[in-house]
DNA sequence: CTGTTAGCGCCTTCAC
DNA sequence: GTGAAGGCGCTAACAG
């Protein structure tokens, strides 16, 4: 392993003053081509490689957001952080990514250590119990998701429409009688917002609700089934796809095939099980690419505080 | 947002020498326990945040270590980056990671990125058709998981060892009629080993191997099921658990529910969607933290490439 | 256009 | 024990 090389040991090499290593590296126009060049070379050839810290510690950015999701392996906030890296890469930045397991001390710690890295910014999966003055003392140089804010910037998924579309779904099949499974409503966004899209949905054309509610997993939501479930139903909408892989397989089992199940998510994995499930796509994607843009525009002191609702993809 | 306190401030606030708050924040002995209490006192007061940009370019650790992932969202590298996360956060590392999606270009350019930031190691999955060249310029600063390397220290799975294990359960169970379908042998870990496992076992016992290979995912695995299957067939060892889930329901469908199928991965989903299904563990959680474990004695200045293989985990 | 100079915030001798 | 001074690698004025 050679030794770390310094801009000054490339001036030296090429003959030139630091400054104009400097320069080069910086895009500075007013460089001959042909110092440019030469520099450019030896740079090449030297393998040489500024050091980011003593970059960013004159100039302040380090090019680094910090993302925290709730849990690495949630195929919603997956896909989420896919736009997310896809928009960043894009602009030069890299992403630090954590882990806050819905637990708001963990994303305190988390959150402290971004700012000691001193990140440019900082892209946040909400929940329910999170601190919120911890959050807010980012301001503009952070964007939440999946929850509301006053004071950050956040994108939230359309969580009466994921549930509207798919009981307009239901509806054009002629279904009627119509069941949902979902989230405790103590949980703001998947719970409580979902559940009463629904609840309205029924009131509106003065049918019964017949729900049931519990935790965000599959086996919560296969232990739920029975409570809902009679005769006469002919559909179940879901809050999530998890929820509806859970719901799908105690139906499988009860051999009733007869009942349409409907998802929220766009789920690869459950469209291959159990194809016959409706999945309504909140676009988590999107969502995670328009985070991430709104975010560099703040950061890019375009500061303006928004608070959108990702629009359903087809 | 107040402005950026420097250790300067800080000194003069608690009337010392920035030296002294200097040794305070490197925990120096050698400082009155009454004049730290005040330093600290102000810290905390202040909200003080040493830069971690000046601090690393003077001392040169970053205290970064970068995870390159094949995919983000593959449940077993999931597993295996959560016990990397544990075990680099409880030393006060943290993590930057990336996703090569199996692409060699893609992956270059990660180290390169992680290279300009300096970061002290580097975890990395690893996939068939990736640049050893760049991956062992990094040597004890890098572990690779699943893969085999001479220059850089690895963790592997026991790939041999999951098959035989899957083969022995069937065996306790008295099946002898056993198929395996896995994936093209082009892939080095997962598809060639694992394959060769099964083969081996075959001869050894002067069994008619039956087998299908192809990609790893759980479409492909769905398709490949009927070339292997015949009215004997007792049960279908699968490379993976995806492939397990794929060739589950395939078998599902045929109502072929007398055939034991096996996986590998422990995941979580798949026992609740087919419980029958025996998944055997090759302990993906255990091997992130051993490789982490491994990295950070390596930044130790405790220099031993070594190779492990991960054993089972029950 | 290019070299010189002055810090960025911190840690580390070296004196006191 | 503590303060002052120097320098890490780089960028951004300021002179030529």
């Amino acid at each position: 392993m050679t030794k770390k090389l310094t801009i000054l040991d490339v001036a030296k090499l090429a003959g030139v003053g630091k400054s104009t290593v400097s320069r080069v590296l910086t895009n500075d126009p007013k460089v001959k081509l042909e110092t440019r060049q030469k520099v450019e070379q030896i740079i090449k050839e030297s393998g040489f490689i500024p050091s980011k810290s003593a970059q960013s510690m004159r100039g302040g950015s380090q090019k680094v957001i910090g993302v925290i999701t709730s849990r690495l392996d949630s195929p919603s906030e997956n896909k989420a952080v896919s736009g997310i890296l896809e928009v960043i890469y894009q602009h030069g930045y890299d992403a630090v990514i954590m882990e806050s397991q819905f637990d708001a001390q963990k994303t305190n710690e988390h959150l402290e250590v971004l700012r000691r890295r001193s990140v440019d910014g900082v892209i946040f999966f909400g929940f329910t119990h999170c601190d919120m003055t911890e959050i807010e003392r980012w301001n503009e140089r952070m964007v939440v998701i999946a929850m509301d804010t006053d004071k950050v910037s956040s994108i939230n998924y359309d969580n009466e429409g994921v549930i509207r579309q798919a009981l307009y779904h239901l509806s054009d099949m002629n279904l009627q009688n119509i069941a949902y499974i979902g989230v405790d409503p103590s949980d703001k966004t998947t719970g409580k917002l979902r559940l009463e899209a629904y609840l309205e949905w029924c009131h509106e054309r003065n049918l019964p609700p017949k729900f049931a509610t519990g935790q965000l997993d599959h086996q919560s939501a296969y232990a739920l089934v029975d409570s809902v479930l009679d005769r006469e139903l002919q559909a179940i909408v879901c809050a999530s796809d998890t929820i509806a892989l859970g719901v799908a397989k105690r139906l499988q089992e009860l051999h009733r095939n007869d009942i349409q199940v409907t998802g929220v998510g766009g789920h690869e994995l459950l469209s291959f099980l159990f194809p016959n499930i409706i999945s309504i796509n909140p676009g988590y994607q999107l969502a995670g690419k328009s985070a991430a843009k709104q975010l560099l525009q703040q950061l890019d002191g375009n500061i303006t505080i928004t608070h959108l609702t990702q629009s359903l993809t087809v």
